[in-house]
DNA sequence: GTGACCACCTGGCCGC
DNA sequence: TGCGGCCAGGTGGTCA
């Protein structure tokens, strides 16, 4: 499933191929992955829109156009496909963006389950869904006082916390099991009962971990590909994640999987106490 | 303000 | 073999 580092790789990737081409029709085949606004408003607003950049904010992709902005949160499954008009519909492409040169940009989404938004430039940041997203944890207010402030109140499990995207955005649930164990803290300990120095810990391994995640072009895990064929290495960094009954690399100890908040969560009980 | 729960959605897997 | 049920996941909404 795409998070930060698959996001970032799909940006790059998307980004050679769609800057300064306009979009001169669109086709909506499944209406409840437009979010915002109408099908009808989105449909008319988005035509004869240039694509002036991609950026990316969390797990948003963001399509700066002329006047608007096009987010596309790919959530489980959402990918984008180049095709020209000559290829049939496969299942599952659900939109289809007309290029000016010919192409045909494909969103594929097996589940159904990203969503896209229209926002006037203007308004970006003063509506959902980017209005109440955190920080990036590269960002300079991300430190353990930050966090500390952040969690004080909040007794739900520290990994919970973790994907909370209102307090740091782009960390998903393969991440914040990595994240956690190489911080050695037991991902169902209290937000509110980590320690400054674990809290420090978490951030230095938040950002070691999605760095050498978006170098490896992300992780590759069932149906995630950055574009069609750009499969992520990141997977062979894993240490716990989808690892249950496997030796822990530190300690040899057997992985463990349990839920926390609904969430699959692997972690080592030796490490993690 | 906080936390728990649910809906969304479909393919894959498992047990019967 | 075929069927039903469960699971995976991120986000937003609702309710206590």
């Amino acid at each position: 499933m795409p998070e930060l580092p698959e996001v970032e790789t799909i940006k790059e990737t998307l980004k050679l191929e769609l800057v300064n081409h306009t979009i001169k029709g669109i086709s909506i085949y499944c209406p409840n992955l437009i979010e915002y606004p109408s099908v009808e408003c989105f449909q008319k607003q988005i035509i004869e829109e240039t694509i002036q950049n991609l950026e990316r904010r969390g797990k948003w992709l963001l399509f700066e156009l002329d006047h608007y902005y096009l987010l596309s949160h790919l959530r489980m499954e959402g990918r984008y496909l180049f095709r020209t008009k000559k290829d049939s519909l496969e299942k599952h492409e659900h939109i289809v963006f007309l290029l000016e040169d010919g192409r045909e940009l494909r969103y594929k989404d097996t589940r159904k389950f990203g969503r896209m938004h229209l926002i006037e430039k203007e308004k970006l940041y003063k509506q959902k869904p980017l209005l109440n997203l955190g920080f990036e944890p590269w960002d300079a207010h991300v430190n353990g006082k930050f966090l500390r402030e952040k969690l004080k109140s909040k007794s739900i499990p520290i990994k919970t916390s973790l994907l909370d995207q209102s307090i740091i955005t782009g960390i998903g649930n393969i991440y914040a099991n990595e994240i956690l164990f190489l911080s050695k803290i037991n991902p169902l300990t209290p937000s509110n009962q980590v320690k400054i120095l674990q809290l420090e810990s978490i951030i230095k391994n938040t950002k070691k971990v999605l760095e050498k995640a978006i170098q490896e072009g992300g992780t590759t895990i069932r149906s995630y590909e950055a574009s069609e064929g750009v499969h992520g290495k990141f997977q062979h960094n894993l240490y716990v994640h989808g690892k249950e009954g496997e030796t822990c690399p530190n300690c040899k100890y057997t992985i463990r999987k349990i839920s926390v908040g609904g969430r699959g969560t692997y972690y080592c009980p030796k490490c993690q106490k």
